[in-house]
DNA sequence: TCAAAAGTGTTAAATGTACACCCATGG
DNA sequence: CCATGGGTGTACATTTAACACTTTTGA
């Protein structure tokens, strides 16, 4: 069933979804030492915003959100983690579905839920940036990715609710480490060097390590697989690759 | 407008509260060494439950929180915190919603939302157990502190939902030492001894420390104001008490 | 003066931080 | 053979962990 259909369910039967509940992702991928967060444009509202649904009357709140990325990225098995519910009674533009519904040409009674406020939850997800490629969905004419440092004025209040998904992505750089090998690993192509590594931790938590303490660091948590070294051409001694010893079992 | 007065106006309004959504607290307390939760029983439904409410179409979800933990506790300027949001699709039991407008005497048509799943938002407050006397409310027949080591078998999913609050809480404890002043005077009387603060530690994180270790990094941080001896009559040498520093400020 | 429990000091191990040096690579 | 950048070793500082000793209290 395709979303379009699905809204137009809304009129004949109001039991699809969960009322005035929806999922906000954060979809976080790494490149170039740049951390991203994927964006889209709604149809015919010139304002861009988090990728979003809402939630079936028969399916749990993680599962929504895997519907979504799913949408979105193509990507089933990806790092998802809830972070925090959004509820403030101010935090909605009305004129947002108003318009989004005009231009999708669904008409809605003025006192359905569809215009009131939502309580909004929301997910991070940590992908491979290269696996991905951003197209425009059914309900979406856009799809981008964003430099962290660099949003633009987003709908209701999901610059917040990025904001928030960043500090509890750094909250866990910090303190699970040792289960790096687990979100990591969704951030990096298979094989990295130890300098790609830092660049990730060092972009997301916006410090500095010594190399060598960092490099010290990485490889007493014995997480990680050293393989053949990475000829880049470069006049300089070719680095290491490394994979995630977790990958493996991955492969089997 | 009492609790039941609004539980009526669901049959003529279905628009005072959001629609499948509910909060609910875990309040912990900290009492002869045991970490205490607040659970309630509510009338006509003989299984223990987290307190709990509905979200107004009005008022943000922490408002909504803050309401709740008036209601019970009779406390306002409470510890508060977001956690985490449950919504698994057979998280419900829904002869409880049944067995409960049963007994109170009302009414509500069977497709009603009161009986679908909910998606239930989970905060926890901190407070200090000796302000606070369990009394039943208008809704519920019992209210009473219990040993997190020795909970009943509660409604819903909430067992799980405190196991969920008891982890968040026990990050924080190891992760905002420096903010232990917000937190942990939340738990404690105005004055304590040292060991009472070792004691609050040790019951949550499950733990020991040594003595001395613990005494020095707790002055270190220089959130503790050094009061007077505390003589107990026991026949050894007199423990000092000591105070928040913060919590000068708040008595002026 | 003794036991109990609190306060304080000292040392060793573990960890974190900074710096120095060595090695491989292509021009 | 030189500049560049990655790999590795070592010394120092800080933090953590463990133990020993001293002080105060009421019996």
């Amino acid at each position: 069933m395709d979303l379009n259909q699905k809204f137009k369910d809304f009129v004949s039967s109001q039991d699809l979804y969960v009322p005035q509940l929806s999922v906000d992702c954060v979809i976080f991928g790494f490149h170039q030492n740049q951390l991203k967060v994927l964006l889209v444009k709604t149809a015919g509202v010139d304002i861009w915003a988090l990728p979003g649904g809402f939630v079936e009357q028969n399916e749990g709140i993680d599962e929504a959100a895997l519907h979504i990325l799913k949408e979105r990225t193509g990507l089933t098995d990806i790092y998802l983690e809830q972070f925090r519910t959004f509820g403030h009674v101010d935090r909605g533009n009305p004129e947002f579905m108003k318009d989004y519904l005009n231009n999708i040409g669904i008409e809605m009674p003025d006192n359905h839920w569809i215009f009131r406020r939502f309580i909004s939850i929301g997910y991070y997800a940590l992908v491979n940036f290269s696996l991905i490629t951003p197209t425009p969905g059914e309900m979406t004419e856009a799809s981008e990715w964003f430099d962290i440092k660099q949003l633009p004025q987003l709908a209701f209040d999901h610059n917040d609710i990025i904001e928030k998904a960043l500090d509890t992505l750094k909250l866990m750089l910090d303190t699970r480490l040792n289960t790096m090998d687990r979100w990591a690993a969704s951030l990096l192509p298979e094989t990295f060097t130890m300098i790609d590594l830092q660049n990730l931790f060092e972009t997301i938590l916006e410090t500095t390590f010594h190399r060598n303490n960092f490099h010290r660091k990485m490889v007493s948590l014995e997480l990680l697989e050293k393989l053949e070294k990475k000829f880049t051409g470069a006049s300089n001694r070719a680095p290491y690759l490394y994979r995630f010893k977790s990958r493996i079992a991955d492969l089997t």
